[in-house]
DNA sequence: GTCTATAAATAGATAGAC
DNA sequence: GTCTATCTATTTATAGAC
């Protein structure tokens, strides 16, 4: 009876995982009621406890796939051939069009910052240090290629990550600041991926001409 | 008889202000119950709706004090005389050093973006739209003075603001991994203010040969 | 696998005494 | 200004029938 069709439905246990998805990102943990999240899903509440043990077990397997695309998503730029700098060019879009491809990510990762981490498992927490590498290994290539300077990956994907997470959960902010008429020039701000693409170029410059930086 | 000494004793509603900024950043809006505020504050619940309407009046109130004290202090660091490249030094500082002494302004930011704004009156988009000029005025000054290039004010906003919101979010999250041994080397990072400023004198810099940036 | 019923706690908000 | 009492709705979670 439970034979889900592969393609447009989803079984009871995929509905659960997409209705909650969504309910944690737009409210956040303890705001997100189990019943609603059930009502969503078309599910009755207490399967969601069959499935998933209990509320943070459901969460925990939200958070994890989430993480898993982005990490994904972010490997297989960097997996691809080409020159460092077409790569780091790969690498941003990729960032910001996983944010943008996937709503969900930015407010479940902007409150679990908020949170200090509070429902981080030792899993996500891997699952993260997955990524600074990437980006040691595309530095790395650049400096071979005598284009890039030497600099801290963790401080590079802070920077990154930080813009990147603000500058996408920014927009409906700054629709409703323009909107408003409140400032002049509007805050549209820069295409969020040329704009952060040109930073880290200009930050990643080796400099041709040698000069020490202060005098 | 309500005569409140000025020192270290608040007032009732000075009391319920101080409460609800706590829970408010430590558990976001809809999380923190109006009772549980109370209770920290040890103030009867009733007394809330007295002197703030409802539970919104009340977040909009501490809301508003974190922002102005943001701004205040960044105001002051750009009204001290001195170089741009001094000034920028200050105003990195300053942003960082208060999202560090006022440490509910970050998770209030932090959620109010997860959140797209949700709870931002028309007062609390105004006092944000006062930073963006401040970084217009350091960038025009650097500019005259021939040390700074070109850069869109808002954009160095973006910039600063995602950058130090999350390092300094961060934190937690990074002296878990670090007692966990997950990752070697360990994940510390620069230091924050030093990092962020090596970014933005990087980025700013006024390269010593004119090369147009676009040919 | 899926359901109903229910427990036990807590939510935001108000009325009205003092 | 400060309090108690209370209304109504909702919370996480479980027991147990089908």
């Amino acid at each position: 009876m439970p034979r889900p069709k592969k393609g447009v439905n989803l079984d009871t246990r995929g509905r659960i995982l997409r209705a909650a998805t969504d309910l944690f990102a737009r409210q956040g943990y303890d705001a997100t009621g189990v019943e609603r999240i059930a009502g969503r899903a078309r599910v009755n509440k207490a399967l969601i406890y069959y499935y998933f043990r209990n509320k943070l077990g459901l969460y925990q397997h939200v958070l994890h796939a989430a993480l898993a695309g982005l990490v994904a998503r972010l490997e297989a730029t960097v997996g691809r051939p080409g020159s460092a700098d077409a790569r780091l060019a790969l690498y941003v879009d990729g960032l910001v069009g996983y944010l943008d491809d996937q709503p969900q990510l930015a407010p479940i990762m902007l409150r679990e910052l908020a949170d200090g981490g509070r429902h981080l498992d030792v899993a996500a927490l891997e699952q993260m240090l997955q990524i600074p590498p990437l980006l040691a290994r595309l530095i790395a290539q650049g400096r071979a290629e005598k284009v890039f300077a030497a600099y801290d990956p963790l401080m590079l994907h802070f920077l990154l990550m930080g813009t990147s997470l603000l500058m996408t959960s920014n927009m409906p902010i700054r629709r409703r600041v323009r909107q408003l008429g409140l400032a002049q020039p509007p805050v549209d701000g820069p295409a969020t991926t040329q704009a952060l693409l040109g930073v880290v170029r200009r930050l990643l410059r080796k400099d041709h001409v040698d000069v020490p930086i202060d005098r």
